[in-house]
DNA sequence: TCCGATTGTAAGCGACTGCTTACAACGCTA
DNA sequence: TAGCGTTGTAAGCAGTCGCTTACAATCGGA
């Protein structure tokens, strides 16, 4: 709520603006799924009005594909292959915060189309292209898939289907279980 | 398409109606989720006005606990234990066709509330319940839940977002990609 | 200091949503 | 065959959606 010290001081500040849509689309796409989150939900939280989204974005469709591109590849750019999984996974199960939800609004945001889809499908391909480095087996690719495909099915189960009790589970139980099943995949995972 | 014989004379049938309404809400929930399916394509693919739909369950999100009801425990019902997991995997992996969709209109539509949510997750519960069963470890219900995320996020990976070559891997593969890792959880999973 | 471009605002448009209502057609029973 | 409850239909309501437009406020460069 009081991030920075701006009252009517970032006025006519265009790229503090365009940070603010990202920042709040993030979170709401990340909490609520696409289809769910409102360009006047986004606009409100940023606490700019919502025809300045459609002017520094184009489209609720663009500044999804603007999120995604922003903050999807972070983790992929500053991570050695060998912890990716399990650098995204304690990412994904560590507690409120300013963590990195790529992961939830990407899932949350499943069904999409136009070049919401299309980013979509690129970062997960990045993703899996690094995980299938982990493991000399033929079927790389296929067993890197589906090391991901379990991320993103804990993600959905934990985030936003709150079952218990993964939902409430420790983390290092988590990782513990989902590693060592994991190694059977790709062999070089942490 | 041509199902039934039917031109005129599926007329003033209410059982029929209500099924053919059940049976379109399967199929568009399963491929486009809840929120983008809307009561008019619903009804228009049954064949039926729309105002029947309300007649008959009320509201859209008793429409789709309808769904889950009805199609979510019969493979529950109708398989033991240790074959739970794999024969999801396999129904969920086999080719287009009459199969049971359910998990696919699961997942397609996490974050609805109301009814539609409390029904999803009893169902959730009751497949964890049964998987749980199949080991002794304390953790059988962590362990229950992951293998019930791995499920889902293969779902969500292959049909929601037909990520290669996940998508267009022999289901066989899959199977004893995935089996085997799952053993590592669940010891008396087939 | 003035001007043009940039940034922020208010209002609203057309389309679509879930849902309701008023009514016609039909078929069973007496 | 008259009456009545059930089934199907057409039309529309109120709200929300993404997005656009017309305009005011503000700033930097001349």
């Amino acid at each position: 709520m009081a991030t920075q010290p701006e009252q009517a001081g970032r006025r006519r500040d265009s790229a503090a603006t365009q940070r603010a849509l990202l920042d709040a689309a993030a979170k709401l796409f990340a909490e609520r799924g696409f289809d769910r989150t409102t360009v006047r939900d986004i606009a409100g939280q940023a606490g700019v009005n919502q025809a300045l989204l459609f002017r520094y974005f184009g489209s609720k469709d663009a500044l999804f594909e603007a999120v995604l591109a922003r903050d999807g590849r972070e983790q992929l750019a500053t991570t050695p292959p060998e912890r990716l999984f399990s650098a995204s996974l304690r990412s994904m199960l560590a507690p409120e915060g300013p963590r990195n939800r790529t992961l939830e609004a990407y899932l949350r945001s499943s069904g999409s189309d136009g070049a919401a889809a299309a980013i979509r499908q690129e970062i997960g391909e990045e993703y899996a292209r690094v995980l299938a480095t982990l493991t000399d087996e033929p079927d790389a690719g296929l067993r890197a898939d589906l090391a991901l495909a379990w991320l993103m099915g804990i993600a959905l189960v934990r985030e936003v289907s709150g079952k218990e009790p993964l939902a409430g589970a420790d983390p290092d139980d988590i990782c513990r279980l989902v590693l060592t099943a994991t190694r059977t995949l790709l062999e070089r995972a942490e």
